[in-house]
DNA sequence: CTTGCCATGTGAATTTTTTAACATGGCTCT
DNA sequence: AGAGCCATGTTAAAAAATTCACATGGCAAG
């Protein structure tokens, strides 16, 4: 098949099939078939023949597929075989624990700069990483090739740090805060809602209790 | 209208919907018609009036919506507005930075217990709360009157981390951990996918690089 | 080399979700 | 009290996503 436009749920799960497929072939698999990984991943198994085949053709008949192969493959397609140079800005709770993380790193996202306007703050170091003034946020970016932002500050800070980032010529926002930023449109914003999860638990465990 | 299936896309929208009525309501708007908050949250105001349409009719034909009324009736539609008590199995960086973070407790989901199989870690405090064998998760599952679970333990440890939550009667579980975990059918499980977002921010940077 | 097997890849059917269009009914102004 | 206004709530149409069903083609066994 190939290209056309690409729904956001199949990048969504794609991101699943990596994690299942990475936990698999840590555990020695490494032919499987989409029936076995829709099974894994709570998913049909046309859902995953039909989400690979906008992006190519990856397996082999009779067979399935190789894990290993299939994980680069992925990969490739959503652009993530290389690695993103990426500026935070808000070192708070949740900033540190980003930066504290590796996975973030293991998987080519490399947070390059951090940045925060508290003068405790600025000046100190966090995982080898000074953290800096987000006035010099247009400089940092520039030198060290940074095109992803993240954004961890408090929510009515959020639009602030998106002037800065936009200022900075990044590509693309990661926000944390819980608030919506204006951005050109040309610039891609994702949100990540910690509540959106809680409340749909909320709503699933309050739908399933009248079923009894 | 009200009930019949609802759309796992409104739940989701449901929480953007409040997020932006509560920024709204902070700056001292009190009635918003569809239109206007389709635009803050982009997306288009039929959508907004269909979502709301599945709880019932919150608004005023003519007028639009009084915000505050209608963060309540969508509260009260998802069932989060009253306390969830929750417990937090794996006190790391991310869990640290949960158990730091108010915004859980000031919408509703408390966190009234944390287990860490750690020994450095168990019987320690943290922001008030002491740090506990995932053992124990049972007893004090009972006696705090804890009914979901978040799991912020390493991936290979969290369907170890599930099983417990399962056997202490929990009755909806969060995995912040990048793996997919089992447990019976009536428990809904939400997972957080950090790299998710990473993934698909790095999609639409690609592509969107192509079509200049 | 040929045959049979079996999971992929894909076009068609179905279901779900989104968008458009408009009748409805509350509010305000006269 | 009545008329006009206007954004909601709802029904119908359109679009999109998911699932089904099967032809296709690679592999292995004979
Ligand atoms: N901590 C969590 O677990 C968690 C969970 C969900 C969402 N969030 C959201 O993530 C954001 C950060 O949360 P947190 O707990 O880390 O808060 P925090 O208060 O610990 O950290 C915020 C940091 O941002 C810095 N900051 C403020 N304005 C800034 C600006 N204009 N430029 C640069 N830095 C600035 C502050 O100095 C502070 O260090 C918040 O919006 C919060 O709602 C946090
Ligand atoms: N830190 C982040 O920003 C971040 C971002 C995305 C995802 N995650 C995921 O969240 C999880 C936690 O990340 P982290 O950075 O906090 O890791 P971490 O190693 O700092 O913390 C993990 C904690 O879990 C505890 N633990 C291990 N096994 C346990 C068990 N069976 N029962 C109870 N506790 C147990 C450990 O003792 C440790 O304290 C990981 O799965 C990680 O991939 C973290």
């Amino acid at each position: 098949m190939k290209s056309e436009h690409i729904p956001k749920a199949t990048i969504g799960r794609l991101a699943v099939y990596i994690q299942v497929l990475e936990n698999l072939l840590r555990d020695g698999t490494d032919v499987i078939s989409s029936e076995k990984l829709a099974n894994a991943c709570s998913v049909n198994s046309s859902q995953i023949r039909k989400d690979l085949a906008y992006f190519g053709e990856f397996g082999v008949r009779g067979v399935g597929y190789y894990v290993q192969e299939l994980i680069t493959s992925i990969k490739h397609s959503l652009g993530i075989d290389r690695v993103w140079n990426c500026a935070l800005i808000g070192v708070g709770n949740l900033g540190t624990a980003l930066l504290r993380h590796h996975d973030f790193e293991r998987r080519g996202f490399v947070i390059k700069a951090a940045f925060d306007c508290d003068p405790d703050k600025i000046g100190k170091e966090l995982e080898g990483m000074e953290i800096v003034c987000p006035t010099h946020l247009k400089n940092q970016a520039k030198e060290r090739g940074i095109e992803l932002g993240i954004i961890t500050t408090p929510a009515d800070r959020a639009q602030r740090a998106a002037n800065h980032l936009v200022d900075a010529g990044i590509k693309g926002i990661v926000n944390y805060a819980p608030a919506r930023i204006n951005v050109p449109p040309h610039i891609p914003v994702e949100y990540v809602d910690f509540f959106d999860h809680l409340y749909s638990l909320a709503f699933q465990v309050t739908l399933g209790s009248f079923e009894e």
